[in-house]
DNA sequence: TTGAGCTTTTCCATTTCGGAAACAATGGCA
DNA sequence: TGCCATTGTTTCCGAAATGGAAAAGCTCAA
């Protein structure tokens, strides 16, 4: 039977794109991950890795492979966990990727909440809004924002997603507030950092706007201090801009049009038969942190 | 980390129930199974056997890790086989479950023709009516009629189950036929060989009925054979009576009463990321045999 | 009470494993 | 174009691990 290290050599060797640095990081030589990546191979009597001295890269098998022995590899690191810490605490590092924006306003306020409950795991999170394939980039779970299609992952809805369209008072005493949808020609529109059409629902059904405006960025905290800044008018998130809207800095306009509903937020884990304890806990502190209404709608 | 050969070798020794069991089986001295146990637990810090020198059981945190094991070593079993066999070519030992009359009379005549499609292929076929955890007793995959629960299983449908009141003509010759429902208490009722209720659905909506008859026994052959013999009526599954209904040696009775329909048959297996491709190829093979029709209601 | 069968420990031969060094090959850079 | 740093591979050797036989201690059944 194949021997677990190699398997986990293998796993690095991707991971890390070449032999060396894989060497470095497991604090072993080159010779012996050479060796043992050839045993691999030898064994199940196929190449994984296409290789030059110089350059690294998975055959077709090697990247089925890869996929499958990722699972493995934190499979058993579950079952150690489970064995070790039992009664199902949470320990080890738990690696989280997420939203920016959304990471720094709802997630990170509330993780020393979490932590000083589970003393034995350390968090590792990384913001960004790549959808990153949290499998191969060696996530436990992600928080996402969207519709969920990826059927290798599960998802559990934490929260619903409301978007209205705003603007600040003194855009709108300069402006005025638009009446009905086509009002939004003669205005200025600040469109998402997606830059995505505005899917927008309302009582005479559902109708795509293209926002146009003088501002296009990648940055959604751009876009939310313009729109502050009275820039225009913006299709934002209800968690992005609820403080800005009850303390009277933005008003919501035309109140009858909300974004498209089939938006959520969701944690996103692989699909396995057991889920690490600590996983399943963030999960829960988070969907219990924002509740059946979360805090930011009220 | 964990060496993968502690691993297996802890799974025979718990799956066997004893260490030099596992020792012979695995063709290691008991000296080393001890010594392998021993560390896997140390390093763990657990107890995951409870041990006299006379017997062996698992502790509850070694019940969880062996749970875990399983799916592990399954999960490497396939890997290996993905990238050796590749392309999705079955091989290996298949290993299935299923229930003794059906897998006679609906799986074994049809074995050879997948076989001779897939020669790298071993079958192991356990016929069985107890409802065994097939992953705990190393099934790949198991046939299953009845109402499916199980959530750590995947279930495919793969024919519905129709189930009718019938009797051989010269018992209805004899007896009469029943023209409705009451009438079952004045005739023989032979039931299940599992012995339950008979749960009936008519026009008039469902009813359970108790069946009271002279003959119980806990083999279906032995009910099948005595309502051809002219024992009485009974309620049997087309797959079971198909032929005998043609060839007239059954008739149907209260023909606008079947048995309960949530009832399948299906394809159950361990729900894991990456199906093995002797399994998916079975199950594929058994649906495309049975088809939307199965072959024994035409 | 005895004996068979089990687990565990001890000691030893063997195999495996990891590393240093030497070598070959590749791509970046001046 | 030519140099050089980096990378993967091979060889050889010391160190660590693995597996087995034998012995000991224990439990259950006859």
């Amino acid at each position: 039977m194949t021997n677990l290290g190699d398997l986990e050599i293998f796993a690095r060797v991707v991971s890390s794109g070449s032999m060396s640095a894989a060497g470095r990081a497991l604090g072993f030589s080159p010779a012996v991950i050479s060796k043992r990546i050839k045993r691999l191979e030898d064994r199940l009597g196929t190449r994984l890795l296409q290789r030059t001295t110089r350059q690294i890269s998975l055959t077709e098998a090697g990247q089925g492979f890869y996929d499958r022995v990722l699972g493995i590899l934190t499979g058993i690191e579950e079952a150690e966990a489970y064995a070790s810490g039992r009664s199902s605490q949470a320990q080890g590092v738990l690696r989280i990727s997420a939203p920016t924006s959304f990471g720094r306003m709802h997630i990170a306020p509330h993780l020393t909440g979490f932590m000083k409950d589970h003393l034995d795991l350390k968090l590792h999170i990384v913001l960004t809004d790549d959808f990153t394939d949290i499998v191969a980039e060696g996530f436990d779970m992600a928080v996402r924002i969207g519709e969920l299609t990826d059927s290798s992952l599960v998802a559990r809805k934490l929260a619903p997603v409301r978007r209205l369209l705003c603007a600040s008072p003194d855009y709108v005493a300069r402006n005025g507030a638009p009446n009905e949808i086509g009002d939004l020609a003669r205005h200025f529109c600040l469109p998402a950092h997606n830059n995505d059409n505005w899917k927008l629902e309302g009582p005479e059904g559902s109708l795509v706007w293209h926002p146009e405006g003088p501002l296009v960025t990648n940055s959604s905290e751009i876009v939310r201090a313009a729109v502050i800044a009275g820039a225009g008018i913006a299709l934002r998130s209800t968690w992005d801009i609820g403080p800005e809207l009850r303390s009277g800095q933005l008003v919501q306009v035309l109140p009858q049009w909300e974004g498209s509903k089939n938006l959520t937020l969701s944690a996103v884990y692989p699909s396995r038969q057991f889920l690490p304890a600590k996983v399943r806990l963030f999960i829960d502190y988070l969907a219990a942190l924002y509740g059946p209404v979360p805090y930011w709608e009220q």
